[in-house]
DNA sequence: GTGCTTGCAAATCGTTTGCAATAGC
DNA sequence: GCTATTGCAAACGATTTGCAAGCAC
C-alpha cells in the first residue's frame, strides 16, 4: 500500500512531510526514534524540521497508523507495522527486533480488567540480541 | 523481609540510602519515579542527593532488586515488586497499577527467541483506568 | 589509606512550547 | 482570507557526568 492511501485510511490529511515520514516508515523495520527518521531525512528534505517530525509521529500515533513504543528509556521509537507483534531490545547494541506473540497469548484478548478499559498491549522482551551474543558483544 | 536484609540478598552492600531507598520501595507499590523518592525521602533525609537516587535505583535494577519500567514514555519507573505481573498505565491519571499476567501467558517460560537471549519480560497495557473512566476524567 | 559511596553543580539530550511564516482550500 | 501545517529558536526536564569530599574496613 502507499503511503498517501495509508494517510488517508487514517483520516490524516496529506503533505510532503507527512507522506515522506510515512513512507520512511513503512519501508523501514528498524523502529526509528523521531532524531533518526529527521537525521535520514534531512538530506533529502533540507527543509524539515525536526519539530513537524515530533508532531507528525504523534499524529500518527494518536491516529493508529502508527505504534509509539516504550521499550527503550533513552527515546521513544516508532512502528509503522500496527499489527500484533511483540518486540526485543538489545541491552547491548540497542536495536529493537520483531518477535511473534507467544501462540498461547494470542486467544487472550482483553479490553477491560479491573475495571481499567485497555487500549494498547505492549509486550516487550529484553535481553541480548543473537549477533552480539556470539560476537561476545555484551557491553 | 526487612530492606536490609533484601539489598543482602541481592549482593548490595547496604547504606543509610540504600536501605532507606529499598524500604520506599518495599512499602509503597505506586510504581515511583526517580524523582518522586528523592521527594519523598528528602524531608527525613535533608543531605540526602538525586544522583544518590539514581544511583541505587539503577543498582538495583542491574542486581535484581527492582524492576525498570519504561511503560511510561515520561520518566523510568520502578517496582520493588519483581514476582510475575503485568502493569497498567492510565493515559489521563498517569498512574501505574498492577495487574495479574493472563492465565494463558503464565505458562509461557521463554528464555531464547530467534537466537537472542531474554532476559526480561514486559507486559505494559494503557488505557483509561477505572477512577477517571467513572469520573469521565478523560484529558 | 585504598576503594567504594555520596553529593553538588554543570552538562547533556530528547522532547515540547511559543510564535511567526507558509501553504492549501 | 481562514485554518491547518510547518519551522525556527528557546525552554524544559529527566537523567548523566565530572569530580571532590566522606565513609568503611
Amino acid at each position: 500500500m502507499e503511503a498517501y492511501q495509508r494517510l488517508l485510511e487514517h483520516n490524516i490529511k496529506p503533505s510532503m512531510q507527512r507522506i515522506a515520514i510515512m513512507k520512511y516508515l513503512m519501508t523501514h523495520s528498524t523502529h526509528p526514534s523521531a532524531d533518526v527518521i529527521y537525521t535520514e531525512l534531512s538530506p533529502t528534505m533540507p527543509t524539515l524540521s525536526k519539530t513537524t517530525v515530533y508532531n507528525t509521529l504523534k499524529l500518527f500515533a494518536e491516529q493508529g497508523a502508527a505504534l509509539m513504543l516504550t521499550i527503550d528509556d533513552k527515546n521513544v521509537n516508532f512502528d509503522g507495522d500496527t499489527s500484533l507483534h511483540a518486540h526485543f531490545l538489545c541491552k547491548s547494541c540497542g536495536r529493537i527486533y520483531d518477535l511473534p506473540v507467544p501462540e498461547a497469548s494470542k486467544s487472550v484478548e482483553m479490553y477491560e480488567v479491573e475495571g481499567h478499559r485497555i487500549l494498547e498491549v505492549h509486550n516487550y522482551y529484553k535481553g541480548i540480541c543473537k549477533e552480539c551474543f556470539e560476537k561476545r558483544n555484551i557491553d
